[in-house]
DNA sequence: AATAGGGGATGCCGTAACGTGAAGATCGAG
DNA sequence: CTCGATCTTCACGTTACGGCATCCCCTATT
């Protein structure tokens, strides 16, 4: 029969963890003085205390190990707790060494170019209406009138039964001279499937599909968009992520008028998770005695 | 200018979390209506909001991302934390692995035994005193003779002046038929030098090092030393740590009278950690588009 | 006019697993 | 008799929010 600080020495945990674990009822003393209301251990219980703290070792939560330590587990039981519990830690060893991968990225970019910029999020990009139009530009600066036509070719102007104004890229290519773009506002409220509006454009509604996006946005204005698009380059490389369809360039905030470099845009590139399985038989690991 | 519930859609963030960030001064609407208290942002804020986003991603706390946006920080300085906070991934890693490799070992038991056995417990030990004899004895047999002898030599019996009755174990083999042993009783008083006792023995003080030590109580009593040998051993092994010195036994509860089976004894083998420098390279990856 | 609804605001509770006090009771020792 | 050690309970701090209740204001509808 110990008291908690002879009990709390002997075991090498704080008599605080005692009265705590004693509270939710985990490990309890056998004997509690009902005057006093002082805790009474035997050394006989340690085991059970050292199950408790060597499974806690194993990351289990308390309440996890409650169960475990029940009597009245199974083997099985046991095992699969165990099981779950080893797939909990290979994932979160993934998740960790996907941020490692990150911040060496980050800290490359710091050693090349002097600063840095990746500020990329990843986001679950709701389904969407789109209602526009999708050409095939041959130019790019040909690309402003249109957008601007676009624009106007709304009714209601820039009220708010329309979204931002939303560019989908159809290729992947950015670098060739004619575009396969759309343009359009994202709206929400009736499904009108055509609309031709009086300068000759035909617009359509369509259904934008539901995507996990990498996005980006560049720093106000300018030139900044092929910025935007390196970014997310390096960083769905080093993330192992791979590219699953067509960016989209959605206008947050528009520019007043045609030649206006005072917006913001997001970059959105469609991604899809890629399977990382790791092999952890294929660490090396180096013994050296310390 | 977006309400705070607008902007919450289009950052894809929680309304709460805005107002939470802006609480703690990490993230705030570029106005606040002093009527109303109405939050309000800007499409041009949203970079900031992504940047805090995709450093959260990593794993930085936000107190760490107040630091990091902060202006007046250098390149340097965001280098060390990024440094920093890839070091600690690592080590998270590491422990991670380390507990896999355990909760591997526990599921290799469960099948090959059909049970398990694998309380073992890490903790310092600190230094201490230990008033006892060494001697090498024959057999295990004359072992128990002599602990009793070494008991009743002491003086004061079985007061609070000593501690746990301790048993260092000089040689590591324990399957050979005779044993290097030093039996004496911890204590913390005084620090006498010597002790001639009325049965012929000799006792001395020695200093018991601070140390590492893997412990494991065996379930009580009977011939569960042996199990507890074995565990304690697969367990080193398993966690890659290595032996540093002799085992020791202390009796938390010392059986009552020669022959008794009733005590409990904690096994502690002085472990070293060995440093494992885990090679990020060699990590396979397979990758498979889901 | 009364009401229902849809934002917005504040503020308190809960999370996991304790650490760290504070305030008060009890005990033995000098 | 007082000091120190030990015990008790109570309660707050930690992280990064989610959830709920309550209240306020504005608009649309019955």
């Amino acid at each position: 029969m110990y008291s908690i600080g002879e009990f709390s020495r002997i075991a090498q945990v704080s008599k605080r963890l005692l009265r705590y674990y004693d509270e939710i009822g985990l490990f309890q003393p056998i004997k509690v003085d009902s005057a006093s209301g002082h805790r009474y251990y035997s050394a006989s219980q340690l085991p059970a205390l050292n199950r408790i703290l060597a499974l806690k070792e194993l990351g289990l939560s308390l309440d996890r190990i409650r169960r475990f330590i029940k009597d009245d587990i199974s083997l099985e039981e046991i095992q699969g707790m165990l099981l779950m519990k080893k797939a909990e830690l290979e994932q979160e060893v993934l998740d960790e060494l996907k941020r490692i991968r990150t911040i060496e990225s980050r800290l490359k970019q710091i050693k090349d170019r002097g600063t840095y910029v990746r500020d990329v999020v990843v986001k679950q990009v709701p389904q969407q209406k789109l209602i526009g139009i999708r050409k095939v530009l041959p130019t790019a600066e040909s690309g402003d009138n249109f957008f601007w036509s676009v624009i106007n070719a709304l009714p209601g102007g820039n009220n708010s039964t329309y979204g931002a104004m939303t560019i989908v890229l159809h290729e992947d290519g950015i670098s060739s001279d004619r575009a396969d773009v759309e343009m359009g506002r994202l709206f929400h409220k009736t499904d009108c499937a055509h609309l031709s509006t009086d300068n000759g454009l035909t617009l359509a509604t369509r259904l934008l599909p539901e995507a996990t996006m990498a996005t980006f946005i560049p720093p106000t204005s300018s030139c900044a968009k092929l910025l935007g698009y390196s970014a997310i380059g390096e960083w769905v490389e080093a993330n192992h992520y791979a590219f699953a369809g067509p960016a989209r360039l959605v206008f947050l905030e528009l520019p007043e008028h045609p030649g206006d470099e005072d917006f913001v845009i997001e970059i959105q590139f469609p991604i899809c998770q890629q399977t990382v399985d790791l092999d952890l038989r294929s660490l090396n690991y180096t013994n050296s005695s310390k």
